[in-house]
RNA sequence: GGGCAGAUGCCGGAGCGGUUAAUCGGAACAGACUGUAAAUCUGUCGCACUCAGUGCUACAAAGGUUCGAAUCCUUUUCUGCCCA
């Protein structure tokens, strides 16, 4: 395959380019969700204008609504949303999981209700890779099985056990050329299993690699001792690609530990309930001491909504609940990622990240919005003292 | 001028003798959100304090009935509808 190359590292830190059948993808990067074959509240020129060229879908609600074969018939998932640019599709291993309720795993496959209607379906890994082939997406992802925090070390294994054989299932009769197909690393919160997990996907080689379940409510620490205890015995030369991650400190801190692909729903999803991020840590725009501020969300951000409005009108748009405001949200969080992406793979080229990184985390605090404040005024005041 | 209906917390609107500082919406205020069942969810929301507790003041106003009233009676004020 090598569709990966490698093409510098600084500490664990890389930087590389992914070929795919609708282009390269510069790593470290970080991609959009757009489940429903669309990125909530936006169009592609605003996914564009913000610089990704890659964009993730969700197999599992796309074959309910409005069904793959459909999307096939409509001339395949790139034209039916007319995206020119790359598309990764989850297989829908994570929706098994966090709507567990709905579902009853065995070995065969997932017995689900739909979310929707209450119908029953039911997935395997030929029929989540038969989807995926239908959507025709750049990269697709086998069927996995996360578990919870506080999962026991026997359940934790069986998860992956079934992973490993469900990865091998799909690989076997995924055929498409134009497609690869990503394996996922899980093993829960034990990081033996961890290791174990990853170098059994490993032989089986894959084009590129997942970790899965993390960042699943297990608590920081617990996410990095267990991606550290991983990423180490995935092959160098795939992309690895840390499924859920995050906000802007979970960029540095996975990117700081090897990591060359993310996507989060994260930043569209706060967005669009009007928290925004900034160099100094998130504001929630829609607050009333934002009133009558004529000032950009943040000072020399470059994205449209900064560079066209001030925050006393986005506050207006979401106290008033108007749809513009959810798109204007999520386009400065976007773009926000996409700035930190850029930086971190710049950083590691000139063989600076941790400098990178720790100037972004000085600056950046996740507090409230007093503290949120204070922090503004100290992070303007370094900023004028550099300048001076 | 006469008849009928009604006045409840920021707003709308339940309650129609006692577990009522008062159901429920909305607004407001605050918190959460990490491979999107999320334009969602959660909490606070009369006032004051030594705040998982205590004390005040409360259902148009005044008076009355009752052990006990937002709830029953009387009068007054205001609002809407109908008849002259």
């Amino acid at each position: 395959m090598g569709t990966f190359k490698l093409l510098a590292t600084d500490g664990s830190a890389r930087a590389g380019e992914l070929h795919t059948a609708h282009g390269t993808l510069l790593t470290p990067a970080f991609m959009p969700v757009g489940t429903q074959a669309t990125v909530k509240s936006l169009v592609w020129d605003d996914v564009k204008a913000m610089g990704y060229d890659l964009v993730l879908c969700n197999n599992y609600h796309l074959y309910l609504n409005p069904g793959c074969e459909y999307i096939a018939q409509m001339g395949g998932l790139h034209k039916f949303m007319n995206w020119d640019g790359m598309i990764l599709t989850d297989s829908g291993g994570f929706q098994v999981f966090s709507m567990a309720t709905l579902a009853k795993i065995k070995d065969e496959g997932v017995h689900f209700r739909s979310h929707i209607d209450g119908s029953k379906h039911f997935f395997t890994p030929e029929i989540a890779t038969r989807a995926q082939e239908l959507l025709g997406s750049d990269i697709a992802m086998v069927l996995d099985q996360p578990v919870a925090p506080g999962a026991t070390y026997q359940q934790t294994k069986e998860a992956m056990d079934r992973t490993h054989r469900w990865a091998e299932r799909c690989k076997a009769c995924h055929t498409r050329e134009d497609q690869q197909l990503f394996a996922i690393v899980q093993g829960g919160f034990e990081p033996e299993l961890r290791r174990i997990s990853a170098e059994t996907l490993a032989e089986m080689d894959f084009p590129g690699y997942a970790i899965g379940g993390l960042s699943v409510g297990e608590g920081k620490a617990l996410t990095w001792s267990n991606l550290e205890a991983c990423i180490k015995y995935m092959p160098e030369d795939k992309a690895r690609y840390m499924m859920g991650v995050g906000s802007p400190e979970d960029l540095f801190e996975a990117i700081d530990r090897g990591v060359d692909m993310m996507d989060c729903v994260l930043a569209t999803r706060i967005a669009r309930n009007a928290t925004l991020w900034t160099s100094y840590g998130r504001i929630n725009i829609d607050r009333p001491i934002y009133k009558g501020k004529d000032e950009p969300i943040e000072e020399g951000c470059d994205c449209y909504t900064c560079r066209t409005f001030s925050k006393a009108y986005v506050n207006h748009l979401f106290r008033n609940k108007e749809l513009t405001a959810y798109r204007l949200a999520s386009i400065h969080n976007l773009r926000f990622l996409k700035r930190i992406v850029i930086g971190a793979r710049q950083a590691i080229f000139d063989g600076r990240y941790s400098e990178y990184k720790k100037a972004f985390l000085d600056n950046y605090q996740v507090v409230n919005e007093k503290v949120r404040l204070d922090q503004k005024q100290r992070y303007l005041d370094r900023k004028a003292k550099e300048q001076a």
